[in-house]
DNA sequence: CCTTTTTGTCATGCG
DNA sequence: GGCGCATGACAAAAA
């Protein structure tokens, strides 16, 4: 058995926690922590599973400080399922004689401290449900595997007052007695990593009873409920937006566990603890608060292990404040609280919601990758993570000019598709730093798309937004993966084709919708040179970079500090510009010819009708006058008559009419012959 | 799903 | 040589 060395008198080993934490991709704060670190599992769980196993998979120990999440009801999750404490067959605490059996004191320092101590060695259901009890009552009696909120349900009137339990048998005054040092020398780092994979695969075969039978529940819960009701809650799902679908699938997932909401505020939790009397300080142990995890591994793995030692090792405390303030202490205010839970369900609630990160369960459920597997896991992990790291750092290079992350990223898939960047990447590489970032991550500089319109400078980062982005994006797919990895086969043992279902896939198609939603709620009646300008921040419109004249625009470039990159998208959106209005003007043109041409062709077809038709007038007429003068012809020769009185036979004289208007009678072989030698003369010549 | 039309963009040439 | 403009060609989006 172990105890928490009494980090108040390690100075350094709060803060250590509390980098490491968040190193681990844990929400602690720091005016929490002071009073939930007793909670916090072993050292060498600490570091075994919430680091070797991956960061994100240590998110089953997050202990949300929003008070939307649950607040300080987050602190149940903390007791582990299946290893509650049973106040009912143990009326005279069993913690209290572990710890008397230990001989190891452990002194109290909060309020929060002496409440718990003095609930669970009460002993009964109404002590001991607080902040961690409820679970441990309602699991011993509906079985193992209920977590604080089944329990919660199953004993319902279980107040959670502590002062119920005011009065409880107090063993305390020997364990005040202890001196808080000697503490200390129980955590000393034995260092027998063997013996402790071994205890600890032990224990998850122990624990596979536990998780199966809480799986079972889980099923039946969800049986429970009609087919209707849950096409109910899947189509409000599908038609929220994906935060708040998120929320409903974990509000869902709360209610096929039965759950009741016990979670503390952090009012109704101050109220409880001034109610608390100062000198009822007894002792607690946190293999109570960890059963499956503490006891097993402390008692077996190491039992000397320091625990500052422990959780403080390859931490650089500058590598660690460099990343953590960025998530927990400078995120960006209205950020947190349009989105107060948020954080958290990005780490988490694609997995499970935070109902179910209980630590215990992880814990156990860590156990046999704690080894090789754990390590290789942790390899991988670490793998993936680097490759994420490098393409967030090109993304963060940008993002430390000052751009908005998500925006820079959605110019970058729309400026080059070759340009390796896509938003999973950036998602995931985001959230990874977030958890394990380093200080020369942040210092990348420009690297990669340098094919993009020039170099980049000049701005400098807003530190909240490049963590709001993180935040906002979804969490790691990496560390989604182990983290499912884990708990499936750990702690639910949820089949791989029921997954699909699961929050992981949801979130990677909420993540692309939530893409496409962002787009097309803020961006879609913007064009795509719009949508950049935004995105770096340029302060003038795009009508007015294309409209205006060269040597205004020229001035207005010399005139404001500019990056390169903001000038060359500037020329480039003025030199698109003018040429989008000069194509469309030059369509306009083509189309104006075109209709032009085919007037021109109307008119002429006009044209030509109206010739024929004279045409055939003319023709016409030609006749007409043809036909007179044949008739005229015959009506001459009908009166002429020859020296004998005779008529002129027609076919053997012609008239013809000379030039001074005299008619005379011709016989035609003279005519004939006269213009053979007419024609011949005018051939001669 | 395929075809056609529209639109944006680039490359190129000209004044 | 830089600039604006015109235009063919191409690709993507839209109809």
């Amino acid at each position: 058995m172990k105890y928490l060395k009494p980090w108040w008198s390690d100075g350094g080993g709060l803060l250590h926690l509390t980098i490491l934490l968040s190193l681990a991709g844990l929400r602690l704060d720091l005016d929490l922590d002071l009073d939930l670190y007793l909670l916090l599992p072993p050292p060498t769980l600490l570091w075994d599973e919430l680091l070797l196993a991956g960061g994100p998979t240590s998110s089953a120990y997050a202990l949300s400080p929003f008070p939307a999440s649950g607040g300080w009801g987050r602190a149940e999750q903390l007791h582990p399922k299946g290893r509650e404490p049973d106040p009912a067959a143990d009326p005279e605490g069993r913690l209290l004689r572990e710890v008397r059996a230990l001989g190891v004191p452990f002194i109290p320092r909060t309020r929060v401290d002496a409440w718990l101590v003095h609930s669970v060695v009460a002993g009964d259901a109404d002590g001991a449900h607080g902040l961690l009890g409820a679970a441990a009552a309602a699991s011993s009696a509906g079985g193992v595997g209920a977590s604080l909120e089944d329990s919660s349900q199953a004993a319902p009137g279980d107040g959670g007052d502590p002062r119920a339990a005011a009065s409880s048998p107090s063993a305390a005054g020997e364990e005040e007695k202890a001196p808080a040092e000697s503490t200390a020398q129980v955590l000393d780092a034995g260092g027998r990593a063997n013996q402790e994979n071994e205890v600890l695969r032990e224990r998850h075969e122990a624990m596979g009873h536990n998780s199966q039978n809480e799986e079972n529940e889980q099923r039946v819960s969800a049986q429970e409920k009609s087919p209707q009701q849950k096409n109910e809650d899947e189509s409000k799902i599908a038609d929220k937006p994906d935060w708040e679908a998120e929320k409903t699938t974990q509000s869902r997932n709360e209610r096929s566990l039965n759950v009741t909401e016990t979670a503390f505020s952090l009012d109704d939790l101050s109220q409880m603890l001034l109610s608390q009397p100062e000198n009822s300080l007894e002792g607690i142990s946190l293999g109570d608060i960890f059963p499956g995890s503490i006891n097993d591994g402390m008692n077996s793995s190491t039992p000397n292990m320091n625990f500052s030692q422990a959780i403080s090792h390859d931490v650089n405390l500058h590598d660690a404040m460099l990343l953590c303030p960025d998530n927990t202490f400078r995120r960006e205010p209205t950020a947190r609280t349009s989105q107060p839970e948020e954080p958290f369900l990005q780490s988490n609630s694609h997995i499970t919601n935070p109902e179910q990160t209980l630590p215990g369960p992880h814990l156990t459920g860590f156990l046999p990758l704690v080894g090789n597997q754990t390590r290789n896991l942790s390899q991988d992990l670490l793998h993936d993570l680097d490759i994420s790291i490098f393409d967030e750092t090109n993304l963060m290079s940008l993002a430390m000019e000052g751009f908005d992350s998500m925006e820079v990223s959605q110019l970058f898939e729309e400026l080059d598709s070759d340009s390796g960047l896509s938003l999973n990447s950036s998602n995931n590489s985001t959230s990874v730093i977030k958890y394990n970032s380093s200080y020369s991550m942040c210092e990348g500089g420009a690297t990669g798309y340098s094919d993009l319109e020039g170099a980049v400078g000049g701005y400098y980062p807003d530190p909240s937004k490049l963590c709001h982005m993180g935040r906002r994006n979804d969490s790691g797919f990496h560390g989604d993966l182990a983290f499912q990895h884990i708990q499936h086969n750990h702690t639910y043992h949820v089949e791989p084709g029921a997954l699909d279902s699961t929050p992981r896939s949801f979130s990677q198609h909420g993540k692309s919708q939530k893409i496409n939603k962002h787009l097309n709620d803020t961006d879609r009646n913007l064009s795509r040179d719009e949508r950049r300008a935004k995105a770096l921040h340029i302060p003038f419109s795009v009508d007015e970079i294309v409209r205006m004249p060269v040597e205004s625009f020229n001035n207005m470039l010399s005139r404001h500090y500019l990056t390169d990159l903001q000038v060359s998208l500037m020329r480039g959106i003025r030199r698109r510009g003018k040429n989008k209005v000069a194509a469309q003007n030059c369509r306009k043109r083509k189309l104006d010819i075109i209709l032009n041409l085919e007037d021109d062709l109307c008119n002429l077809q006009a044209k030509k009708e109206i010739l024929k038709r004279e045409r055939a007038q003319y023709n016409k007429a030609i006749t007409t006058m043809k036909q007179k003068l044949h008739h005229l012809y015959h009506s001459i020769f009908s009166r002429l008559r020859d020296d004998d009185g005779r008529p002129v036979n027609p076919n053997q004289y012609v008239l013809e009419c000379s030039q001074d208007g005299s008619v005379l009678i011709v016989p035609k072989e003279l005519v004939t012959s006269g213009h053979k030698k007419e024609n011949r003369k005018g051939k001669t010549k």
